[in-house]
DNA sequence: ATTGAAGTACACG
DNA sequence: CTAACGCGTGTACTTCAAT
């Protein structure tokens, strides 16, 4: 494959960010975006928090309670996804201006790939192209930052690298506000010293598997390459392959800009576990109505339903069912009932979550 | 022997 | 006491049964 030059664009602490400047007396203050703390009883998690609650040891992902304790001085607020989907729509259309001629790849609301294929300007340097190129990179990163500055009023970070994975962990690095370029002849020194954790797709589960392999508690990507492939291979099945590719900086997932939807679901978490079935069954028709909903919106055929039930103590279970396409229709609150009513016949613990999901 | 259905595990923002 | 742990989407694995 030809070289390549891919950027990634990630805003700052997105939600967060966005909050602060519709809401100004929010400046300067810690803000937590995500659910409901009720004083520290609350069951969700943090959804993004900005920098300053950052500093008081607050991360995404981390249980709303927790957060609370760790700083209840801070501006907690709701997750408002209309709000932050009316700003990622204007932020992609300066990306998609800036970046006329280039495959983009919109990840979520907060993150974009762009694969400089076609760059105008990159085409029309024919003399050193090669430098020209990286360096156009650059400077249209930096227009892309001020812009995004300049009309939204938000920051973002950028990383640039011959692939997504580079391109992510480059990103990464630059945060906050920031802009990293990593060259080829750089890559292998760029990754060397860092957390495998960097890696993506290398989530908690790999991280320990490889801990144990490496007997250490902290695997460098350095030290990820002394495993041979086989190794990796025997500890992670298919996945080892690109995991050994990524150790050495080589990736060769495109950027997509246009993806299928290949499910849609929706979930809930009750307040307080319950084994009530009026009360199931009223949030499960809830969930249907609304899958339903975007059923309909997305106007795909689906075909396999999937119940999902969490019961107190965590443990999660799934039921599903695969229906002819064409009878998908009459045949869906049926069946995902039935899915349902199988759960509550042969679980006799308390119910915390109940969801349900559709695939093509 | 191959396909596909069901259920689980893991990852990411 | 032994924690706390949402939601939506994707990939891949294991196991078992049907064609």
């Amino acid at each position: 494959m030809q070289e390549r030059i891919i950027m990634l664009l990630d805003m700052d602490a997105f939600f967060a960010e966005i909050e602060e400047r519709e809401s100004p007396q929010f400046q300067g203050k810690p803000v937590v975006v995500g659910a409901d703390p009720q004083e520290g009883k609350g069951r969700g998690v943090v959804s993004t928090c900005n920098y300053k609650a950052r500093k008081f040891g607050i991360h995404s992902a981390m249980p709303i309670s927790q957060a609370y304790h760790l700083c209840p001085q801070a501006v907690f607020l709701p997750v408002n996804m209309a709000l932050y989907s009316r700003v990622s729509e204007r932020v992609m259309k300066i990306i998609q201006k800036v970046c006329k001629g280039c495959l983009v790849e919109q990840v979520f609301l907060d993150e974009a790939y762009i694969d400089f294929v076609l760059f105008p300007t990159i085409v029309k340097n024919k003399t050193k192209e090669k430098e020209n190129a990286w360096r156009g990179a650059e400077m249209l990163a930096k227009k892309l930052t001020m812009d995004i500055l300049e009309q939204e009023k938000l920051t973002c970070s950028i990383g640039i690298g011959s692939n997504k994975m580079v391109a992510k962990i480059a990103c990464q690095a630059a945060k906050p506000n920031g802009i990293k370029v990593v060259e080829p002849k750089d890559t292998i020194s760029f990754l060397s010293p860092l957390h495998i954790r960097e890696i993506p797709g290398i989530g908690p589960k790999a991280d320990i598997k490889l801990q144990d392999f490496f007997k250490t508690n902290a695997v460098s990507i350095e030290k990820l390459r002394e495993a041979s492939k086989q190794d990796l291979i025997s500890l992670f099945g298919v996945i080892g392959n690109s995991i050994y590719e990524k150790a050495r900086g080589r990736d060769t997932v495109l950027v997509t800009p246009e993806h299928e939807i290949k499910s849609i679901g929706k979930e809930h978490t009750f307040f307080k576990d319950t084994r009530d079935p009026e009360e199931l069954l009223a949030v499960f028709e809830d969930l249907l109505c609304e899958v339903q909903d975007e059923i309909h919106k997305s106007k795909l055929q689906f075909r396999t339903i999937t119940v999902v039930c969490r019961f107190q103590g965590f443990t999660t279970y799934t039921k599903s069912k695969t229906v002819d396409k064409n009878l998908f229709t009459e045949l869906f609150f049926k069946e995902a009932k039935k899915l349902l009513l199988r759960f509550v016949v042969e679980q006799l613990k308390p119910v915390r979550l109940i969801g349900v999901r559709v695939k093509v």
